[in-house]
Parts: structure tokens; C-alpha cells; sequence
DNA sequence: GATTTTTGTTCGTATATCGCACAAAGCGTG
DNA sequence: CACGCTTTGTGCGATATACGAACAAAAATC
């Protein structure tokens, strides 16, 4: 690929709607060129750019992303036949747990949740799919970061801010890469409130018919009402059969 | 605004993004090119530029998106807080009423849904925060359109594509804009199985303290489970004290 | 209300992108 | 395996875009 196969004005046209998040809702040409580093020039440019298309609102003060934004991200969704094939699972899923299922995949740190259904709602942050969560700290993160060969995933988990978020969360190369072993060996990933006090989730890897994992699956439950050896009991065995009626489907 | 401000590398590059969808979730650069209309040479430089950046996969034949384009849309979810406060809103509604609850707002001739809380699937696509749906025939679209003045109303209708996906889906301008003038009186409105058969679903309009309409919220049944007469008389009330309680949350 | 600071816009220019035309590589078919 | 036929990659001139600085406008500060 050469240098001019790359169109920068596109890239930058990227970040800047990346640039908006929950604490930044609404954006000055000045914050855009702030939080993305673009000169004004160029960071106006963008934004008018995406308030031409109707991407964006602009008041003539701030600008904020439109609904429109949304069409990008379900293009993803639905030209992607993994997220549509799972979705009946995970309703299935859910229904006979009667917990929460969802399916996701790894990006970069994060996870990104592709396709889930939502019994009740046992965490505090809403998860939709596209919600990212990090992956040191996640059952489906570990399911997916164990699937990974060892060089890759240490430096995944060196990258990422492993912060505690609760007493329980496991934060240190040593303690997260024999975690992954583990997960290995028993084929699934348990995690004990490691995200947040209350929330406990069980994950197993989902593969192809080559063997590659493609995504993992998991079942949260909340921790007074449901022991760990609790959920490998009752979810595991429903959960890989699951997988195994899907495992038919999937190239 | 001037000539200068618009890139059009950028919204080449979106159109690109947009090209992808069910029935196209891998493309060649060919494809992209006769799809989006654009050059060949661009369209492909479009698709290495997303390639690099993460946002696509690219085998050396085929293009497709990777999950890294959710980012895009999930800015919009975090960063505009009216999807955030309606959630848990929507989550209590589903509770109470033992059905999916959601919220949208228009995009043109669809609605967008911008937040929902499903319970079981009664309808045989899956919805979720981005999916699209004729505004002409939901519930939620007809509350919408009936906010908005007539003039802007029909034009909506006379640019949608107004197939009749039942029996039962109102098709005509006149008795299109004669149900428009209904909601506008009764303050709500009501799908009797226009959509799909077998989904009935009821929606009203969320105000700001101006008495803008900003956002429609309904919530679906099973047609042969419950009547339209039934389901005016159990959900509405239900869905009015939600409103209520959310009017003064909202600027 | 004057001054300072921040923000938004304009402009000329260097440069990167566009679109065209051509070259190369697949891909079936006879 | 040579032949069209389709798809993909590349070089180049014309043109549009990005940059940086300078200017204008608006807040913020005093």
C-alpha cells in the first residue's frame, strides 16, 4: 500500500466523531481540536463537514453527534452475520437461565459486545450491543484473551490500565496470565465481582469449524443470590450446549 | 459555509461505511464502487484507509466491516444523554407491563431506536439501539410525524415507500394524515398489526419543558394475547406515569 | 469599560487527493 | 493455453484540501 492510498481527511473525519463521549456530549471547533489533536481549521472543517450530512447538530455554538451516527454502527451489525446468527442463542440462553446473555469480541483492550438479551438488569452501566468493556477484568475478555497465543495477550494485558475496581479484581501480569491458563485447561472463565461488587459472569469461547475462537458467550447473575460453584453448576452445562447446537452454523 | 468547508474525502468515506449491510456484508472494490457511485480508485483508497485504521478487514479480495466501527455509533449512545436517562425508565416500563419497551426518534422517514428494553421477542426481527424502522407504519413513527407540522408530515409520507406489509397497513396519504389527526387528539397512537402480523404496539410522545417532542416511547404485544382495546386500557396509564415521572428530567 | 484571553473565520500557498487512462492480474470458456 | 472479459493496481496532470498564520469576534478578567 502506498502513501496515497490513505485519505487523512477521512481518518481525521473518524476521530473527531470518536471524540465525542460521555463526558464531552457537546463539542466547540475548539474542544474538537483539543481532544484530537486537528488544527481548528481543519477540526471546523470536519464538523460542518458532519452537520452538512446530518450526522451532526451544530447551534452555531456547539455541535453534538445526530441519531444519523447510529446507521454507521448497524451497518456493522447487520452485514455481520455472527451477531444476527447469535441472537436467537442468546434469547434462548436467557430465557432458560433467566439471566442476562451476550456475546462479544475482542477489539484492541476491550471487549465489544455484539449481540445480547437482557433479562434484568444486574449492573449498574447498561450494555448494548457496542458497549465495550475492558478485557483484563471480563469472563468474556479472558474466555478470548486465553484463546490468544501467550506473547499476544501479555502485551494486550501490559497495554491495558488494569485498575481495581473492586477489592476482588485481579490487576497483575502474573496472577492475569496463570488466570488465562486456567481458563485454558477448564474451558471456561469465571469472574467473582471482579468489575463490580454484586456481579458475577461465566464465559466459554465460541469456535469455528477450523477451531478458531470467533467470539465468547456469557451468562451475569448477581453475587448474593448465586455462588461461583453455583453457576458452573447450573449455567455451564446449558451454556455449552448452547455453543453446540450453534456450532453447526458457524464457517 | 463555503465550498472549502465540506470534505469530501470524508463523506465518501462514510457512504462507504453505509454500503455495507445484510445483503451485502462483504464487498470487493468493485462493489463498494458501484454501490456508493464512487471511482474505483477512491472507493478502494476509502476501504484501505478503514483497513488501517482498524474499521474493516481486508482478505485481498474481500472487504467487511470489524467491530471497531460500533465505536462510531456507541459515541452517539454515550455522548447524548437522552438514551442514557431513558433507560432506566424503559427497563421499569418493561417490568410493569411484561412487554419490550423502547424509545426513537425520527431520522428522515424512519425512526431510529435510541433505547429499549426488550423482554421476550415477539417480533421476528431483533431491535436494538440503531435499528431502523418506517416511520409511516410503527407506532412510534406515527407519534413522531403527528408532533411535527402537516406540511413536513406529508412530505415524509410522500417520500416513503409505503408498502403494505399486512393486510391491515394504512398505505394512502389521506388515511395516513386522517390517522395523524387522531394522535394528535387522543395523544397516542396505535399499531393494529400494520407492521408484521401478530404485533400490536402502542406509542406516545416525550416533551421537554418547552413542549417540543423530542422522543416517541412505546411498547409492543402479541396481537392474539391482547386487544387494542385492552392494550389502551393496561399500558397507556402505565406509560403516561412513566412520562410524568421523566418530564422533569428533561431540559 | 478597557484589556487580555479565548474562540471562530479567512486566505494564500504547499501539498495531497481525485479521476482518468493505462497496465496488470484473475477467471472462466472454448 | 490462448482468448475475451472482468476486476484490481498504478502513474500523472489537474484540482481540491490542509496548513499555519493573520485577522475578526466574542468572552472573560480585572
Amino acid at each position: 500500500m502506498r502513501e496515497t492510498d490513505f485519505i487523512s481527511g477521512f481518518a481525521k473525519g473518524l476521530s473527531v466523531i470518536e471524540a465525542f463521549d460521555a463526558a464531552n456530549p457537546r463539542l466547540s471547533i475548539t474542544d474538537i481540536s483539543r481532544i484530537t489533536g486537528l488544527e481548528r481549521a481543519t477540526a471546523r472543517r470536519c464538523l460542518l463537514t458532519l452537520a452538512q450530512l446530518g450526522y451532526a447538530d451544530y447551534d452555531g455554538k456547539f455541535f453534538s453527534l445526530s441519531p444519523r451516527i447510529l446507521r454507521l454502527g448497524h451497518s456493522y451489525l447487520t452485514a455481520t452475520p455472527l451477531p444476527r446468527l447469535l441472537q436467537p442463542f442468546l434469547d434462548q440462553l436467557s430465557e432458560k437461565t433467566g439471566e442476562s446473555a451476550s456475546a462479544s469480541v475482542l477489539d484492541g483492550n476491550e471487549i465489544v459486545y455484539i449481540a445480547r438479551a437482557s433479562h434484568k438488569r444486574v449492573m449498574s452501566i447498561n450494555l448494548n450491543p457496542g458497549s465495550r468493556l475492558p478485557a483484563y477484568c471480563s469472563s468474556m475478555g479472558r474466555v478470548l484473551l486465553a484463546a490468544m497465543n501467550e506473547g499476544d495477550a501479555k502485551s494486550i494485558l501490559e497495554n491495558s490500565n488494569r485498575k481495581a475496581n473492586t477489592p476482588n479484581t485481579k490487576t497483575t501480569i502474573a496472577d492475569l496470565m496463570a488466570e488465562l491458563q486456567l481458563i485454558r485447561e477448564q474451558g471456561y472463565a469465571v469472574i467473582d465481582q471482579e468489575l463490580e461488587i454484586g456481579l458475577c459472569s461465566i464465559a466459554i469461547p465460541v469456535r469455528n469449524m477450523r477451531g478458531t475462537t470467533i467470539a465468547a458467550l456469557n451468562v451475569g447473575a448477581q453475587a448474593p443470590r448465586v455462588t461461583v460453584d453455583e453457576m458452573v453448576a447450573t449455567y455451564l452445562p446449558v451454556m455449552q450446549s448452547t455453543r453446540d447446537t450453534l456450532a453447526g452454523l458457524l464457517v
